[in-house]
DNA sequence: ACCTGAACACCGTTCAAGT
DNA sequence: ACCTGAACACCGTTCAAGT
């Protein structure tokens, strides 16, 4: 079932989210839809599943993880996500429909967790602190799958007449953000926050 | 055609994005699915609609944004885009499909722009603070909309034999943290972040 | 000019019937 | 036991036909 989940991924990275249909995965697959059922209960289970093969990609640089300051395994394995998610943009919109709670991410967020309690952080600050990186990178992901029409749609609206957005226009001279840029901007921003709520705790 | 967007917003909050169909829109509006298309180009456009419909009902305190400094300013927008999404939380699914464009979400963007400038932030600095907020405040509430599988579900995988993940049940002795919690400690670590960036900039 | 029933081409899901 | 064609109840979208 490993293997369908395989091509299910190459079907979403190549055509869309939208084109993962049961229909063009058995064909794609030379079977027929009713028997996708005997390996998945349903559309949706399938796109868990597709989630997770995502996650099983992520690869930490273990040595990295292990010797560095908290901080730095940190945002080494939040960019690792936003890398991994970036590669397959197109399943962003299957992750919305609920947290991923796949066994590859869970493990994630164990190893997380596993480093932000190891270095002092209480149960309740590991989990928010958590809970704000997965949610910042997801929701990013998730965003950062539509970027079309981020520059200049949308400024004909019907009864609204022609709006003005001053600052927007005088903030928008020096061009579009690189996606990459703005990730890390937002990352460290958080991990500023959590070094200097963290300040000064002895190593364990 | 604010009427229609209105009774498919309530749709929405009562039923579930996945309940907004044309047929059952028309079938609330005692018209058909043909009459729509003379007001929406079709299922997306009305999705934007209804999005926007949303962003229509922040209501800031300007007397505050006016007279505070731009970090309350900042946090008090972000805190009313979501309360308002929270209010809301069906909608979240249809954010997904892009970023919101319509022009009160536009109208909001202008304002957190105008307050990060005027108070010393570059362009590049604004954009990228605003793009940052913006994405955690989205898909925070988008992931925020499926809560109910966040305790102990899929844990029982197929091939891969329990999972033991002892810190992952260590941390969350504490309990489920909750929604608001979450999002206020994480806008505060951006808060101090952006703080720390823009340290001793002079009043204007 | 405005509206709409009915059709078209899809979709997820199910199940009797085949092997 | 395993697979599948065909059906069912949907969906978005279109259009000839009505008023």
């Amino acid at each position: 079932m490993d293997r369908i989940v395989g091509v299910a991924l190459d079907l979403v990275d190549e055509e869309g989210a939208e084109a993962l249909t049961l229909r063009s995965l058995a064909t794609r697959m030379q079977s027929s839809t009713a028997t996708l059922y005997r390996h998945f209960s349903g559309r949706a289970d399938l796109a868990r599943c597709v989630v997770d093969a995502v996650f099983a990609e992520v690869r930490l640089d273990e040595a990295l993880v292990e010797t560095s300051t908290w901080d730095v395994s940190i945002a080494h394995i939040a960019e690792n996500m936003f890398t991994v998610l970036e590669r397959h943009r197109n399943v962003a919109p299957l992750i919305l429909s609920e947290i991923p709670m796949g066994p590859h991410a869970l493990r994630l967020r164990e190893r997380c967790l596993s480093v932000l309690v190891t270095n002092g952080f209480t149960p309740l600050n590991a989990l928010r602190a958590y809970a704000t990186l997965a949610r910042y990178v997801l929701g990013f992901a998730v965003q950062a799958a539509s970027e079309a029409a981020s520059s200049g749609a949308a400024y004909r609206i019907e009864g609204h007449g022609e709006l003005d957005l001053p600052v927007t226009a005088y903030v928008q001279s020096v061009g579009p953000i690189a996606l990459a840029d703005e990730f890390h901007f937002g990352l460290e921003l958080m991990m500023d926050g959590l070094r200097s709520r963290h300040a000064r705790t002895p190593a364990p």
